[in-house]
DNA sequence: GCAATCGTCAACCGAATGGTTGAATAAGCA
DNA sequence: TGCTTATTCAACCATTCGGTTGACGATTGC
């Protein structure tokens, strides 16, 4: 019942992830290579990934013996919006601004510009 | 040596402690009242307290022999600039949110219940 | 077929987390 | 003075976390 938000942040409060999400931000990779600039065991990398995967920071595909791995930077999105909560300081549009979050969150209401 | 963003993504992965953030957007509380709506002890929310103290999301000041907690919303800044860097999603879409409350408050408002 | 590569799994470890209780400190009030 | 309220401290507990190692399944290439 761990809420995605919990997951999210948990995710992005590890130095590691922060890193790995960084690199992928260039261009995919392969797990191997992901691990390949870090001290550590590829294991532990790998849970890393599996970390961000179920935060649904990262999507992962098999293509032959190879596991690519892409930044699904959509995942940053509940997370920074619940963030921006606190940025404009309104205390009388938090309700309003919860309310808006529903409707914002579960569908694109209005196209930011010109199409997607 | 753990970083100001670890820190604050840590504080921010749990809903206790999300929730006690959103309640200070209000206004200023004691500890005491700050724990009222929880269902956990005192000392556990002062163990979150003291969490989102030292990653600076939040101050606190005696006075007397209540002890008042305020929220440090620029703590968040550079968690949010963080995740800028993965944004496609623009930082919330503010012209969106404006609309919204234009339309919002023109109509009623129901308080909905507080918490995540 | 066989060996090398890619990645995960399972078991284990120490440290951190989130919670509890009960005692301790500190300040205000009768 | 002594009682009450406000908050933290200390000890403890169960669980999770971040890491290790070694074995394993899957895939590729010689």
């Amino acid at each position: 019942m761990t809420g995605k938000l919990d997951q999210v942040f948990a995710a992005l409060a590890d130095p590691t992830r922060r890193a790995i999400l960084s690199m992928l931000l260039e261009d995919d990779m392969a797990v191997t290579d992901v691990a390949h600039p870090f001290e550590m065991s590829l294991a532990a990398i790998s849970k890393h990934l599996g970390v961000l995967t179920s935060a649904g920071l990262i999507s992962q595909e098999k293509r032959g013996r190879v596991k690519w791995c892409k930044l699904e930077p959509d995942a940053l999105r509940g997370a920074s919006v619940w963030m921006q909560g606190f940025g404009q300081f309104e205390p009388v549009n938090l309700d309003a601004f919860e309310r808006f979050l529903a409707v914002e969150l579960s569908g694109p209401v209005m196209p930011p510009e010109a199409g997607e």
